[in-house]
DNA sequence: GTGGTCTAGACCACC
DNA sequence: GTGGTCTAGACCACG
């Protein structure tokens, strides 16, 4: 299996959740390629030591954001997006999440400038 | 009761959490002051229609981080923290999720500048 | 219970689409209100005789619609809508679909005429 | 290959079908004539890039409604068909369709007139 | 008690 | 061989 995917079973994040997270990034950052055939689920799943249905829920999620469409028979492939469409998507993804995260920095009293330093330092390593 | 709570009960985050992040914040802000003795968990539970699971959850993780100490017949109290202190719990709190949150935004392939500008926007809110 | 709905599993349908159909016809009409509490799934799925993953793919369904949400440990709820959200919700789930079927009839070479009379005739019965 | 086909690997209609609906709609409506030999499935197979079980398939379901024939060694023969006999078949494919869509749109609560409209827009396009 | 996640294993449609 | 659906049953988080 060429997926690079790493699992953390102890994780307080579900697997599905961490699968879907680590491949969205693969394919909005444009290292899976449109068209990629995905390994079948079962494949991945006895690689990775997980169920069939969590790889399954994992790839269900992608489809439903539209990276990935599958077909019958066939197998799971990368959907075709422009570089457009992949920034689209990725910041889609990633607003909501850093709203949240100010709004509960902000319930902290830590601020903005405190933030943007620590933002800087844990980018850095 | 003088606690200034709101609970959506709509919330994606259990209410347990939301409980504790509003008095932990109040806590940290010196808002609740040292040695204040906080309403009986039935109370709470009535006033804001949880069940008082939900509250004394909440407790717990409250005192199991040294915001509050419990004494069995009396009541729960805001622990005595200096100024420093409290500042101290607050990075501890706040470092680990911003460190995650980091790794996260590193992953969507979001550029330092691009997270800062984001944090700047929504801190004006 | 009191869910009105009716399943056959001789149907070529899946059983967790049937659901999900009957369920958002409901409630996009108004027949179940905003608030009501859904029966448990495992309630559900003993009494219609089928398995609670398949009652629960169909409620994720429900909820990704934004027609319900779930609250751990409390249940499921029919989402506040008003009577625009309703029918906007509505003409979103019958448009993609009536578009699809007048293709299919335009490839069978059935005429305007001849459809729009065999829909009054059906709507009749 | 004189065959007019066009297959979309994309779509949710299994290959198939999407075969069977294109070559069953040029038979009925009559661009293909009684008698016309269609090309062998293998060779239907390799401009289409698809597999020849799928082709077969696609094959089996014309014969099964009498679109065509088949004769071992010679080939596959549309059959001969009256103008009756096509708007017979037409029709016989089209009704129950229409009569799921149409309870499917009563399900929906979307009144006749709504529909009948719809209809008119689409077929326009 | 609720819903959320994960599992193993079956059968089907499709290619 | 592929993915799609359904099943029974377990364990956890939440209230």
């Amino acid at each position: 299996m060429s997926l690079d995917i790493v699992i953390s079973s102890s994780s307080e994040k579900p697997i599905y959740q961490q699968l879907f997270e680590q491949l969205s990034s693969q394919i909005i950052l444009g290292q899976l390629q449109e068209g990629y055939c995905l390994p079948p689920i079962r494949t991945v799943a006895k690689e990775l030591q997980i169920s069939v249905i969590t790889v399954k829920k994992a790839w269900e999620e992608l489809e439903r954001r539209g990276l990935i469409h599958s077909m019958v028979g066939r197998g799971c492939f990368v959907a075709p997006l422009s570089s457009f469409e992949r920034l689209d998507k990725r910041d889609e993804m990633a607003f909501d999440k850093i709203k949240k995260d100010v709004a509960y920095y902000k319930s902290l009293g830590i601020s903005e400038k405190e933030i943007i330093e620590l933002i800087r330092a844990f980018y850095k390593e």
